[in-house]
DNA sequence: CGAGGGTATTATGCATACAAACGGAGCCTC
DNA sequence: GAGGCTCCGTTTGTATGCATAATACCCTCG
């Protein structure tokens, strides 16, 4: 997985010999976000440091640091002297999230409309067409990564990189939701309609238009992972 | 059960009833970032581990989990094998984090004109006027506080922590750089104007307005800074 | 049989110990 | 004299140990 997150290196000189040294700690932030995000450490697991340790193949002290990082990014939540476990998936915490989220990417999206490249853009279409390859063939998962690659690009060519930096933050707590959410074939066409006006208002560089789309397309993100908690809900109550 | 008397203590962030207690590690974290915040620890300082955990009274473990949290804020960074420096204060880092604080405080806006209570926006008026009254007077500590505080309490109008999260996350930077900027009396005179512009529009319920308004108003403050900035630069380089 | 309390066990929080890596001083070589 | 190499002190990174808080369990009592 490239989702590899770096802090900037300060020092571009010798950027190569100090960014290939992988700090046990950085490793375990990964490891344990992977884990958190993929849904394998469901929501409000707890986090025990010891297993936890072992598990990843450390101490418990770059755990620990892992932990706190992670809690800032509103992954974990910390119960004082009770240790540490999963945020829970709430849905009035998701609704939250996708309205924050909303405004970055309508941001992003102006932004890019300024400052990215024709060759940005042809990347771009090029990453669209192989997502509509994949939702023909039905294949999910493929989909998917190329739709994240698509907003991903679109942050990129905002040439912001405290705002990518929030996304990312943020779009980890919707990364966690997509696991549950199985699409309607109707819901999945509709979002790929979007994305269609998306890639357009782009190529013309309509700001205006695209800050509108992305909103709306979140939106409608929403709804699906709504839908999916209250099943997931309705299923849990049973 | 007797331990009941220790809620008592100042609580700052946690809404999480159950038992929050103070931990080091947090007061450690409130203290770092005080000191980073107020300037005491200046721009790319080094964070030399067992001087700072003398200095805050404690060891090294709870201090370098204060080190990465503070570090996803981006407050400090991380050198492979070479610890923590303080974040340096960058012109181009500062205009993308004012770009970011736009949006999300033009979000905030918005949502604050449609989620506040009258007696929100009497409170918010309230603080206007002390502040005013701080503007007229010429106490620019004091004035700052009123400010920081109506803007907060906008942010919280809009009842969505998430986004003020990660609002307070970023103010933080800006906040950093606020010791450096001496405001010309003009351009104090035409942001207290900004705010009595902000006022009414968040009485009229105007989301529009209220959010063009205070995407101006940051920009308005990104120019302060950034002046400070190369004013500093300039006596640096002499 | 259930409730309450007290003790034992376990996990967390913090401190310290140990290992590895960086940086600089001094020495050697050219 | 300059450049580079090595060794050593300092600092970071990781592991472990110890104390305390929380939980689970059991025993007693109602």
């Amino acid at each position: 997985m490239l989702d590899t997150f770096h802090n900037a290196l300060p020092n571009s000189s010798n950027v190569t010999s100090l960014a290939d040294r992988r700090l046990l700690h950085e490793t375990v932030i990964d490891q344990l976000r992977d884990l958190i995000v993929q849904g394998e450490l469901a929501p409000e697991t707890k986090l025990n440091e010891r297993v936890l340790a072992e598990r990843l193949g450390t101490s418990r002290t770059p755990l620990r640091e892992a932990i706190k990082f992670l809690a800032s990014e509103g992954l974990v939540e910390l119960l004082p002297n009770r240790g540490a476990v999963v945020a829970a998936l709430k849905a009035e915490k998701m609704k939250e999230v996708f309205v924050v989220l909303g405004a970055l990417e309508a941001l992003a999206g102006e932004l890019a409309c300024r400052n990215a490249t024709e060759d940005d853009i042809a990347d771009i279409r090029a990453l669209h067409f192989h997502m509509l390859a994949h939702h023909a063939s039905g294949e999910l998962a493929q989909y998917f990564k190329y739709n994240q690659q698509i907003h991903s690009r679109i942050m990129d060519c905002a040439g912001n990189a405290t705002l990518a930096a929030s996304y990312r933050s943020l779009n980890a707590h919707v990364k966690r939701a997509r696991y549950l959410a199985n699409l309607s074939r109707e819901r999945w066409d509709r979002a790929v309609h979007e994305h269609g006006e998306i890639l357009d208002a782009l190529t013309r560089r309509d700001g205006a238009r695209l800050q509108a789309l992305l909103r709306d397309h979140l939106a409608n993100k929403l709804v699906l992972v709504m839908e999916a908690l209250d099943k997931r809900k309705a299923e849990a109550t049973r």
